[in-house]
DNA sequence: CTCGCGAATATGTCTATACATATTGAACCG
DNA sequence: CGGTTCAATATGTATAGACATATTCGCGAG
């Protein structure tokens, strides 16, 4: 269990800001005090305390100090789970069911679909994500083909798509959109619920080097689905 | 312009990432060999690459070298919005109406109220945020006078409890959850939507020195308000 | 009393070196 | 042929020193 030194540093002064013991605004000790707190050289410390900087909890500047960040309500680090991992690690059994998929053009009225097909058609999917025999979203995909040609020939009902894109496509930039939407009939009906149902909307674009690859909009029933987004100790 | 060295190869790196030139799992050239490249000691081609594993990017083991990472999460930075500030810069006129306070101690049948409450009374208040004239969120928030002793005397009509808390209770750690539900009666009508009606919920619990806060809820109308996440190269 | 400038300070960057440690691959031996 | 040992390799940790740069404070000049 031998724990760095820079990183016990960096352990302790973070325990004491997420304890509150120093609280927002605080100085910490200089690069100096804590060398000589810890008999150690100053890289050392330095270390640890840039680490700390880019993790966001202290704000450094020169001749002033180091000093405990305040934390912006506006920006939290969200997760948005891979779906499939988030079901086995709650050890439900897995399913993805592949609805449907077609190869198309882009609806020349669908300005948004015109800009991530570019100049190739696209693959279009439906598909199902089931959590122990229960349905657990329903996902609307489509993947460009002018930015992953290998999409044409990929079996999506054997890999996820969400997983395959993973594997073959490493993404440079994304956006996600979250909002609540009703279920329409057709889509209450494949996730078993009533019309009209609260659903939890969660569509994401991405892009690499700046070619669209794809556009997925998941739903899932609301109530059973919660996005957590934290700042603080959990960890 | 002087970019620091370490971080011009950490950028340089980062990039050949990002643009798929490295796809995940290549392995990285060796410290020494960047080193040589870079024409730089070894220290500050280590700092680039520990900083680069750090943010997740890349994968290092001993011996083996350095490999790509390939992504698992996609964790985004996901902006919370401040209410009133989000509907002010849209040009529109805000308001807080308070529609009920009072005072009062933890349901004993409600194990997060009592832990919320601690040794002390809650203050229970409901308020609805209003842009132009309309309906914009409702917001139900319980206050933990145990934590916050002033929010007893404090006028929550002149200023929204949220505005009020943000600049009398710094806070250290928060959690906010994400999801969909359908608009009770009571809500539907003061929201001036139809019963059933998908709602956006945002429910953020926040504490000081691990002491409990306050929580709230805020319910947005579902299709009309979008939380957005973004990752990449807009900084 | 105010402004400007220099000195003090704290962080930022970088080097050269040293030793530690995990892992791999190959040589060696039973 | 299989297993063990050992050396090579790449990263991990740490040191001591040097110089750069931003910021603040206080002092002195006007």
């Amino acid at each position: 269990m031998t724990v760095p030194l820079h990183q016990r540093i960096r352990d302790e002064i973070e325990g004491l800001i997420r304890s509150g013991a120093w609280p927002p605004g605080h100085r910490a000790p200089s690069e100096s005090e804590l060398m000589a707190q810890y008999g150690c050289s100053r890289m050392t410390v330095n270390k640890a305390m840039s680490a700390l900087a880019q993790a966001g909890l202290i704000v450094r500047r020169r001749r002033a100090g180091s000093f405990v960040a305040r934390p912006k309500v506006h920006s939290t680090v969200l997760d948005i789970p891979d779906i499939q991992a988030e079901i086995t690690a709650r050890g439900e059994t897995y399913a993805f069911v592949l609805l449907a998929a077609e190869r198309r053009p882009a609806d020349p009225d669908d300005g948004d679909e015109v800009d991530l097909a570019g100049e190739g058609d696209l693959v279009v999917l439906r598909g199902l994500h089931v959590a122990g025999g229960r349905p657990f979203a329903l996902e609307d995909r489509l993947i460009s083909l002018a930015a992953v040609p290998e999409a044409a020939a990929a079996d999506f009902a054997a890999e996820p798509p969400g997983a395959w894109l993973l594997h073959h496509v490493p993404w440079t930039e994304a956006e996600s959109r979250i909002s609540a939407v009703g279920a329409e009939a057709a889509v209450a009906e494949l996730l078993a619920l009533d019309v009209g149902a609260a659903l939890l909307a969660v569509e994401r674009r991405t892009w690499r080097a700046g070619e669209p690859v794809t556009r997925v909009r998941q739903l899932f029933p609301g109530e059973a689905y919660d996005l957590v987004a934290r700042f603080g100790p959990a960890r």
